[in-house]
DNA sequence: AGAGTATATTGACGGACGTCGATATACCTG
DNA sequence: CAGGTATATCGACGTCCGTCAATATACTCT
């Protein structure tokens, strides 16, 4: 798209608030994307992830608590906000339960994503 | 890595909270990344730097403000926030400020997200 | 049943965040 | 200099977020 001749324009200082200039997504499309920063904008949901992805299958929360530096049930509180987004999934045996990456809602928030950062190229 | 074999034995539901996972990035590593979605975590400022990425080179504030569903204070606090984060510079013109994207800045933060995701494949 | 363990939930607290009206600052024009 | 415009800053307010102690729940073993 040719954007540049209001710009140049624009450089003399004769004109001003007319580019007209609208996001290319709605207000409510942001929305849905920050929401997927903001799952991952907490240094403890990235270690709890980190964990999960590279022990593939089960992990139980008492090693995820051993692995960030919060009380556990801050460590519960964060496992709850993960799961509620769909990243992780849980499975209760016995008296521990076992957490997992939601390997397909992985893949997925990464694509949404990159698919954002791919205009910042 | 072979982190099958504990993961196989905890099955059996007979040992927990003995596999050692420890995060591959220290708290304050994952702080510095947590950041960096920080900054992408809210619609006004993805649609703000939306807009920057589109319209190469300069586009002033009252053109921001056309674009986001906030009033002229709140665009002006995100636009400092994006700019104190390195995202974006502005350029005075007159009586105009003029935003562009920072595509270096842009850049790295990219390339440092895509690695994070990059685990989650 | 009773004692112990693992995890979740509740409730409270402090602090950070988003928003906006009001105001300040800087610039331009006549 | 006076009046107008563009942007930033200040100050206040409400809400959300992160944390934790205390408690609840559910399971295991004896």
């Amino acid at each position: 798209m040719p954007t540049d001749l209001p710009l140049l324009d624009r450089r003399l200082g004769e004109r001003c608030c007319d580019i007209g200039a609208r996001p290319s997504r709605t207000h409510s499309e942001a929305e849905e994307l920050a929401a997927d920063f903001d799952d991952l904008a907490h240094p403890v949901r990235l270690q709890l992830l980190d964990v999960l992805v590279r022990n593939e299958g089960r992990v139980c929360v008492c090693d995820l608590e051993a692995a960030v530096p919060v009380k556990q049930p801050t460590v519960s509180h964060h496992l709850r906000l993960l799961r509620e987004s769909g990243l992780i999934e849980s499975e209760k045996v016995g008296q521990w339960v076992y957490y997992r990456i939601r390997r397909d809602a992985a893949r997925a928030l990464r694509d949404r994503v990159q698919r954002v950062l791919a205009a910042f190229a």
